[in-house]
DNA sequence: CTCGGGATTGAG
DNA sequence: TCAATCCCGAGC
C-alpha cells in the first residue's frame, strides 16, 4: 500500500520512526527494486541549525517549506546525493533524511548509507521535488513492517557538529540490530 | 598538512 | 564575480 500525502503531515520526528520498516520502491525500466528503511534523520523547523532550512528560504531548500511528502534530493560534498522526504504543513520546512535501506532483493546492493543508497538505487536531482505518494515517481513509498518501540533507537545526528545546541539532539532512528544502519 | 571535488550562498 | 563552506580520502 502506497503511504498517502497525509502520513508525511505530521512531525519531521513521528515521520521519520513511522518510515522505518517502510518500504522504499525504485523502478528502473522494466525492474523494480524494493528496499526497506531502516535508519532516518529528522530535520525540523526553521530553528535547528542542521537544517538546511535554518537560513531561511533560499532556491535549494525551497521544496522544504512547500506541501508534505515531496521529496528532497540535494548534492552535497562534491560528490553525494542526500535523499530526503518533505514533512509537515505546507510553509513549515521540515524534512526526513533516509539514511539507509536494506535490500530486499538484490542483497548485494550497498546501501548502508544516505550517499551509498542514492548511488546504488540511481537517484539524483531530478527527482527533486517528485512525489513519494505516486509510483509515477518512479521512487516511491509504501506502508511496511510494523516496528516496535523498543526496536527503535534513538541516537544522536550524523555529520552536523555545526549545528550547535541541535547537534545532541537524538533525532537520528534507527531499527535495532539491523546490519544495513551505517554506523554503530 | 594540504588539496580537491561542486553546488550553494552571501558578500562586495 | 569571488570566497567560504560542507567532509574526507589521496597525496606529499
Amino acid at each position: 500500500m502506497l503511504q498517502k500525502k497525509e502520513f508525511y503531515n505530521q512531525s519531521a520526528l513521528k515521520v521519520a520512526q513511522d518510515l522505518l520498516g517502510c518500504f522504499l520502491m525504485r523502478r528502473i525500466g522494466n525492474e523494480i527494486i524494493r528496499t526497506k528503511i531502516v535508519e532516518t534523520e529528522a530535520y525540523e523547523g526553521l530553528r535547528d541549525l542542521a537544517s538546511h532550512a535554518s537560513r531561511g528560504k533560499t532556491p535549494r531548500n525551497a521544496v522544504m517549506f512547500g506541501e508534505p511528502g515531496l521529496y528532497y534530493v540535494y548534492f552535497t560534498y562534491g560528490m553525494h546525493h542526500m535523499l530526503n522526504v518533505v514533512t509537515g504543513p505546507k510553509d513549515h520546512p521540515a524534512a526526513v533524511l533516509i539514511r539507509a535501506v536494506e535490500p530486499i532483493d538484490e542483497l548485494d546492493l550497498k546501501t548502508n548509507g544516505p550517499a551509498r543508497l542514492t548511488k546504488a538505487l540511481q537517484i539524483d536531482k531530478k527527482f527533486n521535488e517528485f512525489p513519494a505518494f505516486s509510483k509515477k515517481s518512479e521512487l516511491w513509498i509504501e506502508s511496511g513492517e510494523k516496528i516496535k518501540k523498543s526496536e527503535i533507537i534513538s541516537a544522536k545526528r550524523i555529520g552536523i557538529d555545526y549545528a550547535g545546541e541541535y547537534k545532541d539532539k537524538l533525532w537520528r532512528f534507527y531499527i535495532k540490530d539491523n546490519k544495513f544502519v551505517s554506523k554503530k
